[in-house]
DNA sequence: GGAAGCATGTAAAAGGTTACATGATTGC
DNA sequence: GCAATCATGTAACCTTTTACATGCTTCC
């Protein structure tokens, strides 16, 4: 039930409203943790019932819109859940699945590797954007935090996450380097 | 929907009970799809009633177990889903969420690091014992999938299943990397 | 006037987790 | 006789995905 924390983790930055933090959910967060607005909406609705966000009305022309933030209580929660045991989830992996049994399709099997190295090729140059983003302190989102927060604590914010970027970084580092040795095994067992 | 494609890549190596198949579960393909008995049984009842694998009822002293085989329909399906395009999954990573909300905790931030490391270099063990038992074919399912596979083929098979774990592995020391150079972050920002 | 973007939702289905539940067999 | 292992299942719940649904505002 990461949902949540990643909510509160973005929107302990700053207020703002469902399609804010839908928009951050498709840029930034989505190498993180990835959620759809069929997820965020009813969540939103849930942490406000719980007390964890509180929302105000914001006109917006004739309709109304509904800015978020976090309370006490979610911030309690974040900094609670930051804090605690990580429960590591189940491997699951289909790429690595569908790679195990490759020798039932012998035609497509260079495509296989292909496709993950241009996925995660692509993948790569969006986390880099990002790593630098994070490093130079531009993003918007990031300066709202920054701002919240004591000087002192800055060094920190910036260190960690960048640190995580990094580690997907290597991550996705590591996918490219299985690929192209994919790719070459397979030109291997067709040269026979 | 990958869990059938799961069970139809270890039955197409021997027939077996749905007890057997949920520890195959536990042990080799963990690593790659984990999945529970919870899951695994009634998975085990669609697909027998979709005609992709027939169980055939053995004795047991007074009770019976039923011994599930793959059909022609079901190894079609496999080949099907092997050459099919990979549909990468949304990134969803607690650990690095976490990480990047460290500057929460600064009393468990150290721990944080040390436990993924842990849980890591236990994985890698795991992961290095399971190469070897691929690379010198021992373990009983590769030996019985590969004497249902002509000679010619068994180069093939066991190269493509062995770079799935390497990647496995190197997956997995990017993470152990990650872990270690986190805790030197930590003690680092500690420093001042 | 129309397109792009802002803004908010719901419903149904699929997939996965946790916990409960039961009983036979094998080996000590 | 008891423990470990073999063997099979269900129920409730949670999370995620896909698709549907609507309407305002801003800019050209």
């Amino acid at each position: 039930m990461s949902l949540r924390h990643a909510i509160l983790g973005i929107v302990s930055a700053r207020p703002m409203t469902g399609y804010e933090l839908i928009r951050t959910f498709a840029n930034s967060v989505a190498y993180t943790w990835a959620a759809g607005q069929a997820q965020i909406y009813p969540e939103l609705h849930k942490m406000e019932h719980e007390g964890f966000l509180t929302a105000q009305a914001a006109s917006r022309g004739a309709s109304e819109k509904r800015v978020y933030s976090i309370t006490a209580a979610g911030g309690e929660e974040l900094r609670r859940w930051v804090e605690a045991t990580t429960r590591y989830p189940a491997e699951r992996d289909v790429a690595r699945l569908r790679a195990t049994y490759l020798e039932l399709a012998p035609a497509t099997s260079r495509t296989f590797f292909e496709q993950h190295l241009a996925h995660y090729t692509a993948l790569l140059e969006k986390l880099e954007l990002r790593r630098l983003s994070v490093e130079q302190r531009s993003g918007p989102l990031l300066q709202a935090r920054l701002a919240t927060r004591p000087a002192a604590e800055h060094a920190a914010i910036i260190a960690f996450k960048a640190h995580g970027v990094a580690g997907q970084i290597e991550r996705t580092k590591a996918e490219i380097a299985w690929a192209q040795a994919g790719i070459e095994l397979v030109d291997r067992l067709a040269a026979g």
